[in-house]
Order: C-alpha cells, then sequence, then structure tokens
RNA sequence: GCCAAGGUAGCUCAGGGGCAGAGCAGCUCACUCGUAAUGAGCAGGUCGUCGGUUCAAAUCCGACUCUUGGCUCCA
C-alpha cells in the first residue's frame, strides 16, 4: 500500500503506526463484508488514526458507520493473526485480478521492489507492512469511525471519485477517550461558532462567499492588532505603503501573474478599453514604488510594508470561514537590498518575525527551508547566497526547522515558520521568500558605489499571513478568551442594583476616557445574569459595584478566571489595568 | 470544480403532503435586587432561490445557490 504521502511523525516501526494501519485493513475487511463487490483503494495511517478509500455500490450514510463499527469490533475480538507474505508479481496480480487499483499500485511499483501482502482473517492486501501481530493488540474500544468523505483516486480530480471512511485508533482505551475530548475541544473552539457568539464577523451568501465582514467587536480586535503591528514595523525601520486594489493588465502582463497566476485571478473589468484586475499580490505595487526614481545603493535596504487587500480565487468546495476566503488583507512587506545585505536583513526578518509572534502569544514556532527546484530562475550563486543566508537566520536564533529540498518556488528559496497553536495544532503562517523573478522582469536596478546599474534582491515576507485567517488561528488559539490588550470589551462595569447604576456609568466613562475598552451593563437584568452574560462573553474582567465601592471610590474585580478580589482602590484598578494592557498579558 | 450531507425566527434546533413550532436572544411591563439565567406579556417566518408534481408542498421531484466534511493547490 502507498503511504509515503502521509506526514506521520510516527515512524513506521510505531507500535501505534502499526495498530493504525492494521485498524485500517480490519475496516477493510468489515466493509468487504458488507459490500462483497466493493473496490479497495489505498487506507494508510494517518495522524491520530487511518482512513481507506473505498469504490461502493452504493453512497455511504452515517449510519454505516457504525455497522461498519461493529464489524470491525467482531473481528477483532475474532483474535485473528496478521500474516506477510512475499510473493511474486504474476502471484499478486492473480490475487488482485478484480481489484483495479490494486493492480494499478502493482503496475507502478519498481521492478525490482519486494511485494509484501498482509492477510488477516479474510482479508488480503497488498501492503508493505508492518502489522500488530494479530488482532488482540488491537482493542476494540479503541477505535471509532470518524466521518465519510469523498477523495479522488491519487488524488487526481480526473480519476474517479472514492469514499473515504476516516477513522482514529489509539493503544488503549483512555487514548481514543482523550483523543475524542480533544476533538470536542476543536469544536468548541472553532472560529465559525466563536465568530458568531462573540459577534466579531460574518460572511454572506448573497453579497459573495469568501468575503469576511468585521463586526464592531472584530473590529477593535484588528485595531488592537493592527496598532501593534503598525509600531513595531516602524520601530524596526519599516515604511508603511499604501497602494490600489486594481492595476492594468501590463503590470500583471509584466509580473508574469497573468501567465502562471491567471486562474486564482479574479477576471478583468474593463474600463477604457483597458483591462484592469483585483490584485492578487502587493508586490508589482511596490516595484512600481521603488521605480519612481534612481536607488542609490545609499538608501538601500527599502523596507516596505502594507496591509494589502488583495483577491484570489478560490474553488466554492474549499472556502472555510476565515481560514480559507476569497478577499483578504496580507500582512505584507518587501524588503529590496544589496547582495551584501542579505544576510543581515533576512535575519533581523526572522528575529522579528519571532518577537512578533511571542507578542500574541505564540512561542513554539518551526521554520520550513525550501532550496531551488527542478524549474527556476536566477542564477545559482544568487540561489546559493540566497540559501546560505536564510540557513544562518535559523542557526543564529537557534529555530528547529526541516529542510524541503526543491520545495522553493521557481522564483527563489524561502522560510516558512509555523506556530502550535494552544491546541498543539501546526500552522503554516510567516513566509519569508526571496525573489529573483520580479526584479528582472521590472528591469529594477539601484546604482552601486561603483557607479554601475545593478539588480537589487527582493524578499517578500508576510508574518500574519493573512489578517483573516490569523484572525481565525488567535480565536481558535484562545478560544474567544483574548488577552486584555486584545480583548474588544476589556471591562464591563455591572451595579448590584439599579441604584448603583450612576456609579457604573461613571467608572465605565472614567476607563474609556483612559483609553480603555470599557462598557457599563445598565440592562433591566439581574446582577446574576449580567455575570453569566458577560462571562460567557469573556470579557477579562467585571467590575462589581454597589454601595460598598461607591462609598469608598472603589471597584470589586471578577476577572473571567473566576477569582474575585473585592474593594480594590480604583486607582490600583486603573494602574493594574494599564500594566496588564502594557505588557500584553493574559489575564 | 468534484463526492456526500445539510439550509425552518437574530442564535441553537424540532417538525417531514392538510393552521409554522420550542428554548435562548429582542421588545414592553412589573420586581429594586451583592457574584453564572426574576417573572409575566408581546413581537418575530416568502421554511435558501427558481421551477415541477399535487385539490393541497416547509415536507415529494429537478435545477441553482450557499454552508459543512473531504479531495488538489495554498496566505
Amino acid at each position: 500500500m502507498a503511504d509515503e504521502a502521509q506526514k506521520e511523525k510516527l515512524s513506521r516501526d510505531d507500535q501505534l503506526y502499526r495498530i493504525r494501519h492494521s485498524t485500517a485493513h480490519v475496516m477493510a475487511e468489515a466493509v468487504l463484508r458488507m459490500f462483497p463487490d466493493a473496490k479497495i483503494a489505498i487506507g494508510p495511517p494517518i495522524e491520530n488514526g487511518f482512513y481507506y478509500d473505498f469504490d461502493l455500490p452504493r453512497h455511504l450514510a452515517p449510519e454505516d458507520l457504525e455497522t461498519i463499527e461493529g464489524l470491525m469490533r467482531d473481528i477483532v475480538s475474532e483474535d485473528h493473526a496478521f500474516s506477510r507474505e512475499v510473493v511474486d508479481r504474476a502471484r499478486a496480480t492473480e490475487l488482485f485480478a478484480d481489484q483495479e487499483y490494486k493492480l494499478e499500485i502493482l503496475r507502478d511499483l519498481p521492478p525490482d521492489e519486494e511485494i509484501s501482502i498482509y492477510t488477516v482473517d479474510t482479508f488480503t492486501d497488498l501492503c508493505r507492512g508492518p502489522h500488530v501481530e494479530n488482532t488482540k493488540q488491537l482493542n476494540p474500544k479503541s477505535f471509532k469511525l470518524l466521518s465519510i468523505a469523498g477523495a479522488y483516486w491519487r488524488g487526481d480530480e480526473k480519476r474517479p471519485m472514492l469514499q473515504r471512511i476516516y477513522g482514529t485508533a489509539w493503544d488503549q482505551p483512555k487514548a481514543l477517550r482523550q483523543h475524542l475530548e480533544w476533538l470536542k475541544e476543536v469544536e468548541k473552539r472553532d472560529h465559525r461558532r466563536l465568530g458568531k457568539e462573540l459577534d466579531l464577523f460574518s460572511v454572506h451568501e448573497e453579497a459573495g462567499p469568501g468575503m469576511i465582514y468585521w463586526h464592531p467587536k472584530g473590529g477593535r480586535i484588528r485595531e488592537a492588532i493592527e496598532d501593534y503591528w503598525r509600531g513595531a514595523h516602524r520601530r524596526d525601520g519599516y515604511e508603511v505603503l499604501y497602494t490600489p486594489h486594481i492595476g492594468k493588465s501590463w503590470l500583471w502582463e509584466t509580473s508574469g501573474h497573468l501567465d502562471f497566476y491567471s486562474e486564482s485571478m479574479y477576471p478583468a473589468i474593463e474600463m477604457d478599453k483597458a483591462d484592469y484586475y483585483a490584485k492578487p499580490m502587493n508586490c508589482p505595487f511596490h516595484i512600481m514604488i521603488y521605480k519612481t526614481g534612481l536607488r542609490s545603493y545609499r538608501e538601500l535596504p527599502l523596507r516596505w510594508a502594507e496591509l494589502g487587500t488583495v483577491y484570489r480565487y478560490e474553488k466554492s468546495g474549499v472556502l472555510h470561514g476565515l481560514m480559507r476566503v476569497r478577499g483578504f488583507t496580507q500582512d505584507d512587506a518587501h524588503i529590496f537590498c544589496t547582495p551584501d545585505q542579505v544576510e543581515d536583513e533576512i535575519l533581523e526578518v526572522l528575529r522579528f518575525s519571532l518577537r512578533i509572534w511571542e507578542a500574541f502569544g505564540f512561542t513554539n514556532l518551526k521554520a520550513y527551508l525550501a532550496t531551488k527546484p527542478e524549474k527556476a530562475v536566477g542564477s545559482d550563486e544568487d540561489w546559493e547566497r540566497a540559501v546560505v543566508s536564510l540557513k544562518k537566520a535559523i542557526d543564529a536564533e537557534g529555530l528547529e526547522y526541516e529542510m524541503d529540498e526543491g520545495g522553493g518556488a521557481f522564483y527563489g528559496p524561502k522560510i516558512d515558520l509555523k506556530i502550535h497553536d494552544a491546541l498543539g495544532r501546526e500552522w503554516q503562517m510567516s513566509t519569508i521568500q526571496f525573489d529573483f523573478n520580479l526584479p528582472e522582469r521590472f528591469d529594477m536596478t539601484f546604482v552601486d558605489s561603483d557607479g554601475q546599474e545593478k539588480r537589487p534582491f527582493m524578499v517578500h515576507r508576510a508574518l500574519l499571513g493573512s489578517l483573516e485567517r490569523f484572525f481565525g488561528v488567535l480565536i481558535e488559539h484562545y478560544g474567544g478568551a483574548f488577552p486584555v490588550w486584545l480583548a474588544p470589551v476589556q471591562v464591563v462595569t455591572i451595579p448590584v442594583a439599579p441604584a448603583f447604576n450612576d456609579y457604573a456609568a461613571a467608572i465605565a466613562a472614567e476607563l474609556t476616557a483612559a483609553g480603555f475598552r470599557a462598557e457599563p451593563d445598565l440592562s433591566d437584568s439581574r446582577m446574576g445574569a449580567k455575570i453569566r452574560h458577560h462571562q460567557a462573553q469573556k470579557v477579562p474582567y467585571m467590575l462589581i459595584l454597589g454601595e460598598k465601592e461607591q462609598e469608598a471610590g472603589a471597584v470589586s474585580i471578577r476577572p473571567r478566571t473566576g477569582e474575585q478580589v473585592n474593594g480594590v482602590p480604583k486607582d490600583e484598578f486603573f494602574a493594574m489595568l494599564t500594566d496588564k494592557v502594557k505588557t500584553r498579558a493574559e489575564i
């Protein structure tokens, strides 16, 4: 069975790998018991579980999963051995004569490859293994089937659509239970759910799928993100640009986007006999600014950043909340520098990225360094120089990294940064990419110290990636309980009874005047209901205000974590809040 | 784009050829209250859109659209 593609961190020898792989076989047998004519495709172990692809006489319904699971439990309880056998090609072809997908895999195996088959009970599969020795090593209470999905044979949309069943499998029931708990937590933190519950954003089918509407509370968070982002960029020597949203075809012909990227671009808008395109990237615009004057080596490096909104056509089936959209704002930047400056610039970009990620509460990062692919532009020396500077930067920061040989874009090598969120999931966010293509295409130059016109190095980088997607990750990372500096409402003042409405309003007004996002809750509800509501809204601090507080000029603080502190002098709370915001404390 | 499942009140969801439902939220009124839901009343709908079948369609059929789970690529 071909399973090279899966990114499992488990090695093939791990027991969990064997368990998942073997459970996939047991599932295939169960499916064959239900549908003797089923055609089986591939069924590898994957992160947390396994899947198997089938070509079936009818579509599976969710109830079928229970039936299949029941059959699997039977098979597992029957104590069958997994036996391995090495066969020659002719024998294998005979064995899988009515299994067209297996025959295709067989045909594609290198001639000298050892062909092994595994048999459990009545089910024999073409498979490299390894497996557990006996179904006794599979616990009937340690696996669960999760979902049915369509999947193209070999991921190719021109090939038949198969039915895939996903399952999760573990070495013991407790591990399964923990994983199911984890899945529940993932669901609870889903940014689409929290986006609604916390009134952060929406999308509208009538107005265009894949387009994000930021509500006032989402807007407050975005404003806090952008304010921090701009300040950090200023401090790090960046200038901020603003460029148009559309550009004439000349721009995209020159950049090459119309040749290589047009299926991701929105179609042209015709105006005054010219075609205008919504920008899928900001780079050509930044280059236009670069080219407004003769550039001297003395003014390099130029670090130009833009929160640029771009539009890319994505197939309808792949849109997903904030994570996968058609219009998004990149926190883009381009660095134009001399070849000599490249190393320092890259190191600083990487350091800068790490600082930004830390500020947003992400400290677990991993780098992926992608090098020259077969088809590429730019000289070998330039590629070499660029890769060395990328590698040096990673080493200097002591970042964990993986090489992706040949995985660079045709126009240059890159570092991608993946972050780990609170649930341990990995998200690819930042990218730092060399570009040997655009400076050439746009004939960018600078005048060097020797008076010669030379080609500048160009580096693209996006740190947060897109504000929309970053927002999605941020929501899920914090489960909607944003750190104080990002929280859309930082403080709600709650009077214990209507008699104290004025005091609650006054405190909220003072907080607002001091620059905090504070609101009084003067609604008709009882205090308990208010607390319940704002707790659900994950407001960092509720101030409970009654007679005692009013007389003392104090506040009683009920943080969302629940540890109540009563009778804190007002000034003390203001100072504390100032500090929390300044240090970007979670609470 | 493809396969499957969905779309009913602002939200979460029930109903499944014969009068459009619940809880929460909203509005009004009463209660004047000290740490996670005070009570009563009112209002709220082209049942995703268009077409078909039928005496009658939210319900059955078809097309479209969007959402969801995946497949390819990827910020």
